[in-house]
Parts: structure tokens; sequence; C-alpha cells
RNA sequence: GGUCGGGUGGCCGAGUGGCUAGGCUGAGCUCUGCAAAAGCUCCUACAGCGGUUCGAAUCCGCUCUCGACCUCCA
């Protein structure tokens, strides 16, 4: 059997995953932002890294997940009026900072359990370590890497760049950008004189007197800067050196590359072993993003209440599109996609039901296996591991358990006869379909839940609906069928003669 | 302009040298009182042009084209 790996960013290649720590794990993932609501395009590093966290539990590893909450706001772009974004919303809409940021944070909360995504092991958020990341910009400071002006520290890039070189470090090393480049081509931005360079980058910022959220600091009152929070917080919880970083493909540069920085000169490491990035969820071929102004947002996508949705998708029709498609590509919304994601659910779903109500120990051992079958079957059944190791290849494990599905719905119309199967073949496909779909990959039933009350109501319906079918009614049999189709409720006539239901 | 990554059948999307990806849609058949579901079958694609090779979607070169990042970003 193959070995994990992973396509680690900082080498740019594929590299067995071997943690710092035998058998545990120590993660980091960049979290929300919660100054508005999360759209479909955040939602993928958080359901790609839940799947990781979750394999790496199902794999036996002790993990340690860290995923913090942004809740002190971070700038606008340089040169602009320097403007901290949550306060100055807090003011549109008439809200205290923390309470507009608790909102947001409850909002993004109800979206994680939507999708049914584990909660991380610690949720640490920006304002509760405000005084760590004081802490770090001293040492920074103290090593001489960062200056003071007019009550705001900025990040000396430049030397940085040229001392740690040498060690290996050099400013790019993530993102593969040359400073020398960079300072080329960066644009000429005003309001930067401050800064000695155009690359070096706020660590904490003097906050102006309409700004809300502030803090004393040895330089004054201010605010910290964009990227020391991730760094502070990751060490505190994971150390100096831990083993997995994992945030969206535009974090790359330039909130990880600064985050090296600073942790390399803290710390004397590059604070992570390996570096995921997902790739962007697009629309019309273009990223989803506030600046682009095609967001979708999450309770949007759930009611279907957004001009361009057809209608609306739910929490885990919208986990199964992102995880039919590996997570390095980029990933193009559209609703004909969301569909037949919703559809292909339902399929796989219904077949995972199908085989967990299968009473295999009552089947006999016998020699009438249909060897090339079950063969098949057990290739199928033993790549799934690999295509998971092999980078996290969750598209290819859902087709490799497509594969699967119309055998196990021939064995249950009888196509297929059970004995052709090994009975250790069936447990095999019992236990992978549960580990995968549960497990790893967290999908849970969306049937709408219906009482005991409701059930019988429904046996009932079926019996009476039997009966004039028995009597070829089927005036009467079609007029239950039809009108419970208008209810939501689709019957199915089983070959047996017995009678299903589903909630559409 | 710089850096990086793509272009796969009607749609979405795996796949790095030879073997059917898969899902959705469409067509036909089987089953069925009729449906639905399910099963079977079909529609067999790799932007273009060259090159390497016995063999290329896959490797190399060029062209076209789309996108991401370049200090707000998941």
């Amino acid at each position: 059997m193959s070995s994990l790996s992973f396509y680690n960013s900082l080498t740019r290649k594929k590299e067995e995953f071997k943690s710092i720590t035998p058998n545990r794990v120590g993660m980091y993932v960049c979290g929300p932002t919660v100054s508005g609501e999360s759209h479909l395009g955040h939602a993928r590093p958080f359901i790609t890294f839940d799947i990781v966290y979750r394999y790496l539990l199902h794999l036996g590893y002790q993990v340690r997940y860290v995923r913090n909450i942004t809740d002190a706001g971070h700038f606008e772009e340089e040169g602009r009026e320097s403007e901290d974004k949550i306060s100055s919303k807090a003011i549109l809409e008439k809200l205290e900072p923390m309470e507009l940021v608790q909102k947001y944070t409850n909002k993004f909360h109800w979206a994680m359990k939507e999708f049914n995504n584990l909660e991380p092991s610690i949720e640490p958020t920006a304002t509760g370590h405000i005084v760590e990341q004081i802490d770090m910009i001293e040492k920074i400071i103290a090593d001489g890497f960062a200056y003071v002006i007019n009550g705001s520290v900025y990040f000396d890039v430049d030397k940085y760049h040229r001392e740690f070189s040498a060690k290996g470090m050099p400013y790019g090393i993530l993102s593969g950008r040359v400073l020398e480049d960079q300072l080329e081509t960066t644009r000429d931005l005003e309001s930067q004189e401050e800064k000695r360079n155009k690359s070096d980058f706020a660590l904490w910022k003097n906050a102006a007197p309409e700004h809300i959220m502030r803090w004393n600091s040895p330089w004054g009152i201010g605010f910290p800067g964009w990227h020391i929070e991730c760094s502070a917080m990751s060490t505190k919880y994971l150390g100096q050196e831990f083993d997995i970083h994992g945030g969206g493909m535009d974090l790359q540069f330039p909130h990880h590359e600064c985050e090296i920085a600073q942790s390399a000169v803290c710390n004397h490491h590059i604070p992570a072993k390996y570096w995921l990035h997902n790739n962007m969820i697009t629309i019309n071929g273009r990223k989803m993003g506030k600046s682009y102004n095609n967001v979708i947002k999450l309770s949007e996508l759930f009611s279907g209440n957004h001009e361009i949705l057809t209608q609306a998708y739910s929490p885990m029709t919208v986990r199964f599109f992102i995880l039919q498609t590996h997570y390095r590509s980029t990933l193009d919304f559209g609703n004909e996609s969301l569909q037949a994601s919703e559809k292909g659910l339902r399929r796989i779903w219904d077949a995972f039901q199908l085989l967990s109500k299968f009473n295999i120990e009552s089947q006999q051992s016998s020699d009438s296996i249909d060897t090339s079958l079950n063969k098949h079957c057990l290739d199928v059944l033993n790549s799934l591991d690999d295509d998971m190791n092999d980078d996290l290849n969750t598209a290819k494990v859902l087709a490799s358990l497509f594969e699967l599905v119309p055998i196990i719905n021939s064995l249950k119309d009888g196509h297929v006869k059970f004995d052709a199967l090994a009975k250790d073949t069936l447990k095999l496909m019992k236990d992978k379909f549960k580990v995968y779909l549960v497990d790893i990959f967290g999908l849970q039933d969306e049937q709408k839940q219906h009482d005991d009350k409701i059930s019988a109501i429904l046996h009932l319906i079926a019996e009476i609906r039997k009966d004039a079918r028995d009597k070829k009614d089927f005036i009467t049999s079609d007029k239950i069928r039809n009108q419970l189709l208008a209810a939501g409720i689709q019957l199915k006539d089983e070959k047996s003669g017995g009678v299903s239901w589903e909630f559409i």
C-alpha cells in the first residue's frame, strides 16, 4: 500500500508525508475574516482541509487542527485611505465592532455545521492574541528586522532577504517571486513615504482617531498588521515548526510569504513543513471574490435566493461538488454542474444505503463466485487508498465508488447474485463505502427527517394504493402516486412487490 | 510588464507514454398496467502546428487562448 503524499507548495512537488512527531500532526489553516458573510469561494478551503483533517484522523494520527478567526480588521490597499474594514462597516451598520464580528462568526459557524465540517481543535481569535502579536513584533524589532515610524511598525523585507537568503530562506521562497523583480515592477503608490521600501509590510499600524478597534502598544495606539496574527497564533499553539499549513492559493503571496519571514526571524524556522493550497472557485471563468462583484453567499446558495441560481443547493450537494474536483484545480460554478452533483450524490448515497442494509452474514460461501467480477470489485476497492494517498484525489475515489454502484444496484435487483461475490469482497465494499463517504468525506443524509406518525400514514397510503393496483384500479393508484409526488414524496414500485418512497 | 497555472466529448471533470475514468445531459432497449427507480447499449474527446518515440491527451518547441497572483482576497 502506498503512503500519503501531498503536493507541497514550498518545494513545488509531491512529497511523502512524514509527521515531525510520530503519530501526531499539527495543522494550521487560515480561517475567515469575519467582517462579512462567507461565500461559496470560502467554503472550499474549509471543506478541503476538513477532508485533510478527517483523513489524518482516519490514518490514526492525533491531530491538533488550529483554524483562526480574523476579527481584527485588516487594511485596505496601501496608498489608499488606510481604513479598518471591520470598523468602517460597523459604523455603516451602526453596530459595535465586536457585535459585528460576533454576528459573522456565528454565521460562519452555522455554515461550517451545515457542511458537516468537524470543529477545529483550537479556534483562536486575533483580538484574543494581541499580547502575543506585540511580543512577536518586539522580537522582530530587537533583531533588527523591523523599524518604527510614526507609531507604526514595518518589516524590513530588503534586509531580511539579504540576510536570510544565505540561510536558505529568501523572501519569495514560497511564492517563487524574486524580490528584485518585485521592486522594479511594483507600481508607485502614494502615502508610502513611511516605508523604507515598497515591499515592506506592516506589523503594527498606528490607529487614526476614527478607528474603533484599537489597542495600546509600545508604539502607541494601533492595531496589528495583517500577517502577524497567524505567525503568533501558530507558534503559540503548534510550536516553532509544525507539519501542515493550509489556505487558499490567493494567500500564498503575500500572506504566507510574510508569515514565513516573520517566523524565520523569531523562530529561525520556516514555520511549516508542508504548505497546502487549494485552488479558487470561479464563476464564468473568473475567481469568485468581492472585488469582482460575483459572489454567491452560502446562505443564498442554500436558499436559492440569488439571481444567478436556478434553484437551491443543499450543503451536501455543495460539499460533493467540491469533492468531485481535485483541490488544486480551479472549479467553475454553474447551475448545471451543481445539479449534476445533486443527482450524483443521490445516486451514490442511495447505493450506499442499500449496501448497508445487505445482510452479508446470511450469504453462504459458495463456489459460484464470478471471479472476474469479484476481481474487478477488489481492484477498484483496493485502488481507493492509493488515490486518496496521492495528494487527496477525492475525484478519483468518487469515480471508483461510482463504478461499483451498478453492481450494488444489480445485487438488489437480482441481476447479480450475492454469491457471485466473495463474502470478504462484500464486507470490504460495505466497509469502504462507509469509511470514505461518511468518515473521510463527511457526507451525511439530508433526507428530511420525518417522524413515526408520518411513516405510519405513508405505510397506510401505500397499502391502499397497493390494494387499488391489485384490483387494476389504476385511476386510484395513479392519483395517489401523482398527488404524493406533487407534495414532494416519490413512490417507487419495487420488483419484489414492495413500495419505497423518497422525499424530494 | 513580471511570476505561475490551465485549455479534455453537449456540460462538469479525473488522468503524465500503450489499457473503458467518472458524474450529469441526450438517444435506444429491458423490466413495468403505466411511471419512477434500476440494468444494458450508444454518442469515444483531449486548443492548433511541428518534433521526440514502435506508440503522445500525457514528453519537447512554437502559436493561439483563458485565468490566478504581483502587498484587500479562501
